[in-house]
DNA sequence: GCTTTATATTAAGTAAAATTTGATTAAATC
DNA sequence: GATTTAATCAAATTTTACTTAATATAAAGC
């Protein structure tokens, strides 16, 4: 098992004969003979007919070439597939919470698609739950989501920015006071699977408000016609990047303000395309920022160099 | 250059430390850490963050360590890829809707694992609806599940099997009759979500029973066991190949028959893997004839050839 | 047909590499 | 603070790989 070998392997098949593979590898003849001898000896199967005096690939020998050359090729492009320009162009299949769907994810990737060409990128979206359990399982290589409870070791999790939970209420309605909109109009409640659900139920339980339960939906898009429609309010995470053209709502912040709802990206540490991962966060991060709604969180992340793109 | 030192890379990143590492593969610790050292002088990166006295693999690192499995597995199938007795070791994503997650996909599964050793096959359950739009969207090379509607021109259809409808009821029920079974217990419906749910609706409404609406659940499992404890009785597709140890429950016909539930695998045309998919659905044809319960459709397939396993 | 020439193989010696040994350093545990 | 465990280092040793030189063999030239 030694890559020199398949090394002069290919050599043999390129020059024609062993003498020739030998000089243009600094080798000797017998260095070759011996080479391939091992070789083929190791693999168990006739790589040269040595009827002639030049012995000559046989079927199966020059079918190996081409295996052989596909993995020399491999390791000698290991660093630079994982670090270097040919990281850059390959498939990548990303989850997204539906929050970040209409504002966050369409422009990362509007930005992405045009400074990599080459790169592709496609969309799932999903609530957290799901998309936490693919990433795990592989599927996905990377995910935009709430923060977890927990990442395990294999995980890895970066914090892209912290979205403060607001009451949306009717522009008309009465008073701007989030605990007054919320016992007069009936609430409109983030479904409870989702992990902000979760969470806005937590605030709304250490309250103790007297709310008057209207409905639970899926998506921010539902909730805002809902309340534009003056049908309630809701408690939703404020999103750090608007869809285009957001309703005219109110957006009052919660007091005491509650634990924000923390977006970041997850991968698996032994996905190859981490490169890639960390383009796509700093990508995320910069149309936050960019955005200036919320302050991206500047996250710490040792294997990350800016790269001059 | 060697592969020596990758295999000892993903022999640290399996064990943890270079002394289990060195354990397991013969060596002491001396010598590991020697490799670890020359491979990273070899490829100018930093695999390893030696802040900690174990060290832990950066993420270039583990990056690193899922392209030397790729190298060494694609050097140990050299052989065996060419000579053709497994040309066919890859990573699969496959769909199975639940009705199957419990006979036939985890038999086919195992005997293409012992098969193939180099295979590594990956199953998402999930709803037909949602598989295909996977499948459609390339997140799953192929999925399990019941016939679309429309296939459209860039999928690939092959069916598997028809699952006629079957009504269960509890052993002790009085009465064999499928009609009086429906009309005197509690009706247990198929979540008419999933698309054999719409079929065995679309049968209850041609049929006009006076049938007592009970609850509506998504899994056959759960299903099963309401009926076997007397809760009601239910319509569901007969399992082309029967879980493990199926309850004792009455399986009776429906009359007039309701058109089966056709079971097939889905996949892209322009999937590279489609050759492991015509394995994968070979094998699956031949789990669901082994188990006796329905025959299994000849579908034709030009691209299909049996292979000699 | 016999020599010449170029090519592959073999065996022994030599150079290079990888591994072990035993000592050293440093973090983690008691 | 002593003890355990993990990694590293430097020198010795073993293993592997390469070269040299001799041998065998087929094609080309005379």
């Amino acid at each position: 098992m030694s890559f020199r070998r398949l090394k002069t392997l290919i050599a043999v098949a390129e020059c024609g004969s062993f003498v020739k593979a030998a000089n243009s590898n600094f080798l000797t003849p017998a260095a070759v003979s011996q080479q391939m001898k091992t070789l083929e000896a190791e693999m168990g199967v006739a790589l040269f007919d040595r009827k002639n005096r030049t012995p000559a690939l046989t079927p199966v020998g020059s079918a190996m070439v081409s295996k052989a050359r596909e993995i020399v090729r491999a390791y000698e492009n290991m660093v630079s597939s994982v670090t270097g320009e040919a990281a850059l162009e390959d498939d990548l299949a990303i989850g997204a919470v539906p929050t970040t769907m209409a504002g966050l994810i369409p422009r990362a990737v509007k930005s992405l698609r045009d400074a990599y060409t080459g790169l592709h990128i496609r969309i799932m979206p999903g609530p957290s739950s799901e998309l936490y359990s693919l990433v795990d399982r592989g599927f996905l290589d990377a995910a935009v989501l709430s923060e977890p409870v927990r990442v395990y070791d294999h995980l890895r999790w970066l914090a892209i920015v912290d979205e403060p939970l607001i009451v949306l209420a009717p522009e008309n309605s009465p008073t701007d006071d989030p605990k007054e909109l919320l016992e007069s109009y009936p609430f409109i409640r983030f479904n409870s699977r989702a992990w902000v659900g979760q969470l806005i139920d937590q605030w709304l339980n250490s309250q103790r408000l007297k709310i008057n339960e209207g409905m639970e939906l899926d998506t921010l898009e539902s909730i805002s016609a809902m309340v534009y429609h003056g049908l309630g309010v809701s408690i939703v995470p404020m999103r750090c990047v608007p869809s285009p053209r957001p309703l005219a709502l109110k957006r009052i912040p919660i007091d005491p303000p509650a634990s924000p709802r923390r977006l970041g990206i997850l991968s698996r540490h032994d996905n190859a395309k981490h490169k890639l991962i960390n383009i796509v966060f700093h990508e995320l991060c910069c149309v936050v920022e960019l955005s200036g709604q919320l302050p991206a969180l500047a996250s710490p992340d040792p294997g990350f160099v800016p790269e001059g793109v």
